[in-house]
DNA sequence: GTCTATATACTGATAGAC
DNA sequence: GTCTATCAGTATATAGAC
């Protein structure tokens, strides 16, 4: 019993850390961001820093997996769910979409570690933990990819590459990591209202143009 | 004449300049990108940057500018021209699009530009450049809002909030910036065929879901 | 017009007091 | 477990030689 009180406190004192330093990374990117910074934001010195995180890049990494676990735990639940591939799609995707606006601190330093790892931008040291974080990030990718190619089986999906339509999609569904803003007052209801839209938007494309072109 | 011959030689220099400077804002992001590598990149040394640029906000300003030019002038030629919406919207869409993946470094210099004001990562004297920057970047995402909303009107599209609409709209447009590189021996045509994907995604999202609701 | 210093400030990281 | 002090490295920007 001791031994799990301390590691509590531990683990508390590791979150905080963590949030601080999502919340950074967020506002000035990664290499902008210095440990002085997220000291600063605790209220503290870097020494508490270095206590719990034993480099910029091992404090960076841990954020970036914290968002990573966040999306698993929200979308993996609908993941094998028998029957038809668009209501299982609706429900990942609006999962997904939910989760980039309630934890997006954390989503953007995903997406800030997966921009560093596409454009080459990692110091050989930051290589092996930056290729295990890439990875996990890809397993994930790797859920929508049945759903939309039975979809597409079904003939309610419609695309033709499905790399680029997966890139287009998380693209579509990853998008309120860089506009949305919370409003005052705002209620549960009227943020699922704004995932919504943004499902939909990602939906129809994945549905085609059909017969409107023009 | 000989001013004319002098001015040229001025641009040649500081076009070698910007070129080098976009493919390292892109390669590394702004904070990590220091004038010594542009300069290493041009076999140079900073002096040079330094006589032409009297500041790394001043030399990411003026690419910023760069890639903003480039899109105005593939985009405009289409933006009046009379007629129902969906063929001008997808015109604009694919200049827009063949636009970014053909001067990508400038384009991800746009990006990076934006989203540092975004999050207001800007410094009190970076504040009235990027609020410059910012203001013609907003003109060029209003090219597009008549086109979306008469195509509305005309019942092609169907969206409900525009902001959000065209935030998701050219979060889509945008994508090639991060996830399209050149192939080897890649043709015109086949650099148009992935454009032609991702406009054909974002019109999907344009013209919303409609029978198909499952 | 470009280079070689150099001033000044800030960064990631460590060592040791408390 | 957190702080203070400090080191070594690197950044922007300038001054002056060529």
């Amino acid at each position: 019993m001791a031994n799990g009180v301390r590691d509590q406190v531990l683990e508390d004192s590791r979150a905080d850390i963590l949030r601080a330093a999502a919340a950074c990374f967020m506002e000035r990117g990664y290499a902008a961001t210095s440990i002085d910074d997220v000291a600063r934001r605790l209220g503290a010195t870097k020494g508490r820093i270095y206590h719990h995180f034993h480099s910029k890049t091992d404090l960076f990494a841990e954020v970036f997996r914290m968002g990573m676990d966040l999306n698993y735990e929200a979308v993996e639940p609908f993941v094998h769910r028998e029957g038809p591939a668009l209501p299982r799609w609706r429900s990942m995707a609006m999962a997904h979409v939910m989760q980039m606006i309630l934890t997006k601190p954390f989503q953007r330093a995903v997406w800030i570690g997966v921009e560093m790892h596409l454009r080459g931008a990692t110091t050989p040291e930051q290589r092996d933990v930056f290729n295990k974080l890439i990875a996990y990030r890809s397993d994930y990718g790797r859920l929508f990819r049945a759903t939309l190619l039975q979809g597409r089986d079904e003939g309610v999906f419609d695309f033709d590459d499905l790399s680029i339509t997966n890139q287009l999609m998380f693209m579509t569904l990853n998008s309120p990591i860089f506009w949305y803003t919370e409003r005052p007052g705002e209620t549960r209801a009227d943020t699922e209202a704004v995932a919504g839209q943004v499902v939909d938007y990602a939906l129809g494309g994945l549905m085609g143009t059909r017969e409107a072109e023009g």
